[in-house]
DNA sequence: CGCTTAACGCAAATGTTTTGCGTTAAGGTG
DNA sequence: CACCTTAACGCAAAACATTTGCGTTAAGCG
């Protein structure tokens, strides 16, 4: 089942899904990520189940639309007048957020949801990446390839982090971004 | 709950496991990757569900489980005869494999799972790309560094498969490949 | 303000997961 | 090879999660 956003988006349903969203963070943070039911998530929400189960099928969306929300950017990233500081402050956030025991568990959750979910994120990622091309063009910078950056930046990383769970050191975010670097300027 | 592996290998564990997981196998192949449950599972190879529930935990880390295990390389790559044409084809095998629908189903089901799978299917791509390597080094090519490998070539196609779910052609992979070249051996 | 209908609550029905207990058979031992 | 120990199984009851029908509430609109 889709999840439904579109619909009804005053007063009573937006208070719901707020509840519930609230009620996921808390008992998400309170168990270590696991054994949440559907049951438990609606008694602290304080609505029935039945309406959980409507509005987003099952746990595993609910789950999934958590996750995509808290992953959401709620800003632009940070404009620090030059494309490869930009870069750098960008990756850097990324990976301490991915790489982080909650964000782990929130692309396990993004990803076991059989739904556009991943898609949205991916997007997310090409909108900061787009936002700092821009500015790289703007200020007359030589210009950024996003899929690159994606492909051999950001891919490696949530490589990484979804695989092996080897560690991902600001040093290897760093080598990664030389590496692009020297690629993309060869001497 | 941990998959039981190492106890019990003989008579009618391993009949239990060969019929559960051919079960899986023809019940996901039958409806489209969904909307199975235990029950069904263990209608289907004949056992009591709670059979499937005291070894498997849950119906995610079963599907886990046989998804590692169709997963598990039977064979060495081809050995062609040169490091350069023993990577392409690996890749563009594992490319076609993992894009797949039941490549994307099979990982969606590994990483679902709270478990150390994931960690078994870098091991298994890792493995492979150490033999080509070994290879290399027996001919006397120049080395192959496998961590390069996976992070610029599995890990960009995995991404591309996961998250937009994008097509990925042999041309795609490639070029991949090309700019790894390029990368290693400067002009 | 009143109408229409999406979304909700409640409770019964259905389906899934867990658990206790007796039984079967795997792997080891005398 | 027969016996012993115990992991793994089947069965059935209990606990729990999910679905569904129906009446009620309130959002959005004229």
């Amino acid at each position: 089942m889709a999840v439904k956003e579109r619909i009804r988006i005053g007063g009573r349903s937006a208070r719901i899904q707020a509840a519930v969203h609230e009620a996921v963070h808390q008992l998400g943070a309170l168990t270590t990520r696991n054994q949440v039911t559907v049951p438990q998530i609606a008694a602290a929400a304080g609505v029935t189940p039945s309406t959980i189960y409507r509005r987003w099928g099952d746990l595993q969306t609910l789950l999934a639309d958590v996750a995509v929300a808290r992953l959401r950017p709620i800003a632009d990233p940070d404009d620090t007048g030059a494309t490869e500081s930009d870069l750098r402050a960008f990756i850097d956030q990324f990976a301490e957020e991915m790489s982080s025991p909650v964000g782990r568990a929130l692309m396990r959750d993004v990803f076991s949801s059989a739904q556009d979910f991943p898609l949205q994120c991916a997007a997310f990622n090409r909108e900061h990446l787009s936002t700092i091309a821009a500015r790289a063009a703007a200020r007359g910078e030589p210009p950024l390839d996003v899929d690159d950056v994606i492909d051999h930046v950001v891919a490696p990383i949530i490589y990484h982090i979804l695989y092996d769970d080897r560690e991902v050191t600001p040093d290897y975010c760093h080598a990664l971004l030389d590496r692009l670097r020297a690629q993309s300027s060869p001497t």
